[in-house]
DNA sequence: CGGATTTGACCTGCGC
DNA sequence: GCGCAGGTCAAATCCG
């Protein structure tokens, strides 16, 4: 939606709400959410242009394709080094894969919200996880949080995730073994957050944007099969995805109480101003 | 009140 | 055998 283009509010309370200075801060909000995307979007179009080996994830992003590439990465050096060079190469990227597949080993980087608190260390990857212990190791100040699969009792998969000590916004995680069961219902992996993994498997699927404390996902686990990080690219910038975007703030501040209170106080202050005998 | 999380204690493997 | 570090257990605590 382009500024200005508010639609119509039969009462009429729109254009009040237009000259409120809570009404320019949403506006602004909206200018910089969409600038936002715009950079995403260079960005991902910046990284696939050097990254080819990413284009080829982003466009076949199945499990045999990750352990193509990972196999590759990792064929001379250890499972540690591959996690370090992983953490490293993800400081340029948003986020990385890597299976040594002989131990059925997974290493997933991600980044992570500055805020998270340690309590927070949680990669969503569509499977429910419980905590069994934390421990901070040698070569980290952070401390290692070990979690096994929840859904399922006999599952074998076992997951670590621990804070990069270089870069403390990103999560490493370490996935042993593999699920004998399916994903575990929506419950978690609907709750796609931050560190962005959704029902691929492991590669991440969605890049968020936070911006003011209001969280917008663009879903790339829910693309059509064969689809490419460049058309979803191309989707951002589309009106139609930008309407979509501005509705689902307007509906976020609609279900956000604290900003209700604000605007009614708001409107409420303009009605008394525009009384002249009070 | 039941399930999830926290956290200190304990176990195990490895290098010296 | 000893010490260290990583991994796991389980009681206590938290939380919905």
């Amino acid at each position: 939606m382009e500024n200005g283009e508010r639609p119509a509010d039969s009462a009429g309370l729109l254009p009040l709400f237009a000259c409120s200075s809570p009404a320019e801060g949403l506006e602004e909000k909206l200018r910089r959410v969409r600038e936002e995307n715009r950079r995403l979007a260079a960005t991902l179009g910046a990284i696939l242009a050097d990254h080819p080996h990413l284009r080829a994830l982003a466009t076949a992003p199945t499990t045999s394709a990750i352990a193509a590439t990972a196999t590759a990465r990792t064929r001379s050096s250890s499972a540690a080094n591959a996690a370090r060079e992983e953490a490293n190469a993800a400081r340029e990227q948003t986020a990385c894969v890597t299976v040594e597949s002989r131990t059925k080993v997974r290493t997933v980087c991600a980044r992570a919200e500055p805020c998270d608190s340690d309590a927070n260390l949680s990669v969503k990857d569509g499977y429910q996880w419980r905590k069994y212990g934390q421990k901070v190791t040698r070569d980290n100040p952070y401390p290692r949080a070990y979690f096994r699969c929840a859904f399922a009792p006999s599952c074998p998969v076992k997951k670590k995730v621990q804070r990069d000590a270089e870069d403390t916004s990103m999560l490493v995680a370490t996935y042993e073994g593999e699920h004998n069961h399916a994903q575990s219902p929506a419950k978690e992996s609907a709750r796609i957050d931050s560190t962005g993994y959704g029902q691929t498997g492991f590669l991440p699927c969605s890049v968020s944007v936070n911006s003011s404390s209001q969280m917008v996902t663009l879903d790339l686990a829910n693309q059509l099969p064969g689809s490419s990080v460049e058309s979803v690219s191309r989707k951002v910038l589309t009106p139609a995805f930008q309407k979509v975007l501005v509705e689902e703030m307007v509906n976020s501040l609609k279900n956000d109480a604290e900003f209700m209170q604000a605007l009614t106080t708001a409107v409420a202050e303009k009605i008394v101003q525009n009384i002249p005998d009070l």
